[in-house]
DNA sequence: GCTAATATGATTGATATTGAGCGAATTAGG
DNA sequence: CCTAATTCGCTCAATATCAATCATATTAGC
């Protein structure tokens, strides 16, 4: 990644919440900390940002609303380095020339950036998703119509007809609200429909999931667990359950090492 | 290839992406590195292109990557001031609670910044236009199902079923390649196609274009002129067409000529 | 067919960017 | 208040990229 596209990504992410730990930046750009560093010198040396120990923030406290509120952004806060390390081993299992499903929600919502010098075609019913893969790489994208809804920057239509009944494609890539041993799960109605919807477009379903969604609870099944092909967790998920889905025939990833699971545990 | 050729091939790639690779381009246009690196500097001296260590970049510098490309951007610094003056006469038509239609265009994308503090159910296929209503205004955005066209910002489907197919609205505002006695032309069979498409979701229509419009010419008829309700231009407009365009029963609004104003008003 | 002008390709020295190591400064916990 | 852990800034070597020069190929005009 080079020196122009590291400082885009950094100003894009800090505009978007406000404030960025410098590890976080560090998974994000996959670049050196010594790098990493002169970029945040420069930056700031133009007055685009702020230095404070450990991270960084914007020169805007107040910054304007985004595309996707608040709530989003706060969700993407909460176990950003898990979020990021599933999304990167999602985005990885991707060739170019695929066509690919990206569902809307706050962990998938990495994959893009980890998409950017792939050459697929990608129907996604995220706002924020199709905005940054139009604005950073060259890959088609493709969205369903609809109203865009702003809390979760995810656009659905309440009706059937639709352009993504001509679509197809050989992975969808979805996060969830819960996965649970009735399967995945999610807690808004229309949500589930729009999931449900994709789910029929795409052979093999790739779900994303950090830890935190085994211990969760929802209250629409948007399918049985029998129909995902893969599952990517991390390596904080606990593994009874993990087994449990193993047993249903899901292939599971678990990312993240063994040292880094122990120390996020201790 | 040719000198023009790869000159054209740069510029339509870094017009989409924003950023290229030195290493990119030299893939792309299989030219020696001495030779991509005499282009580079011929189109920065033509301020086409800026050069960075590594790569380039578009000559837009520090703002974050465009959605819509530069030529986009170009044809709206064409003209600039007048297209604003007549987009600022369509927003005002437009009242809180209404169903609109905003086809993509350089003039209708002056629309969204005074649709700001509006209250209205908004069709658009512009990326761009959707991400600026989202990220500014409370207005309810839908979009249409499609790929979207990079150079235009534009989402287009070729596929008949549609979520607009369930939409209405009392007004449709579009630019246009051009106005001719034929009526309201296009270049594109694509947008043309579109535009026809979301003509049939609307009652009234509104076409917004500065004078440049009138000496253009194009291929594509989008529809006659008397499907036209309002047609709403700048003082500089040739008269004698407008007298012409007034004889089908369009109503002609004539924007930022105290005459005009006055005319309108009584 | 010949010449001049322009475009292209290869080489080399100069410059910029990157990554790793180490000591200093800052923060968190007892 | 002190210690341990993390974070920061600096220097140095390695790598990649750039710019300039010269040689070669192609094209246009006479």
């Amino acid at each position: 990644m080079h020196e122009w596209e590291r400082w885009q990504l950094i100003l894009r992410q800090v505009r978007a919440r406000g404030f960025l730990r410098v590890r976080e930046l560090l998974a994000a750009t996959e670049a050196s900390p010594a790098t990493l560093r002169r970029d945040l010198a420069k930056l700031e040396g133009m007055g685009q940002i702020r230095r404070v120990h450990g991270g960084i923030q914007g020169v805007d406290a107040t910054a304007p609303a985004q595309i996707a509120s608040r709530s989003i952004d706060v969700r993407q806060a909460l176990n950003a380095d898990r979020k990021r390390l599933v999304a990167k081993a999602a985005a990885d299992l991707c060739h170019d020339g695929e066509s690919i499903i990206i569902n809307a929600g706050s962990t998938t919502g990495f994959m893009a950036e980890y998409l950017r010098h792939a050459n697929l075609q990608i129907l996604t019913n995220s706002f924020p998703i199709a905005h940054e893969l139009i604005a950073t790489s060259a890959n088609r994208i493709v969205l369903p119509g609809g109203e865009v809804y702003r809390d979760q920057g995810i656009i659905l239509s309440p009706f059937e007809e639709d352009a993504i009944q001509s679509f197809t494609a050989s992975k969808m890539f979805m996060s969830c609200y819960a996965i649970t041993a009735m399967g995945i799960v999610e807690d808004d109605p229309l949500v589930a429909r729009a999931e449900t919807k994709l789910l029929s477009r795409a052979e093999t379903l790739i779900v994303i999931a950090d830890a935190t969604k085994f211990d969760a609870r929802g209250s629409m099944i948007v399918c049985p667990l029998g129909r995902v092909h893969t599952l990517i967790t991390d390596a904080s998920a606990p593994e009874p359950f993990l087994d449990q889905i193993r047993s249903e025939g899901v292939r599971v990833l678990v990312v993240g090492d063994e040292r880094a699971a122990s120390r996020t545990a201790a």
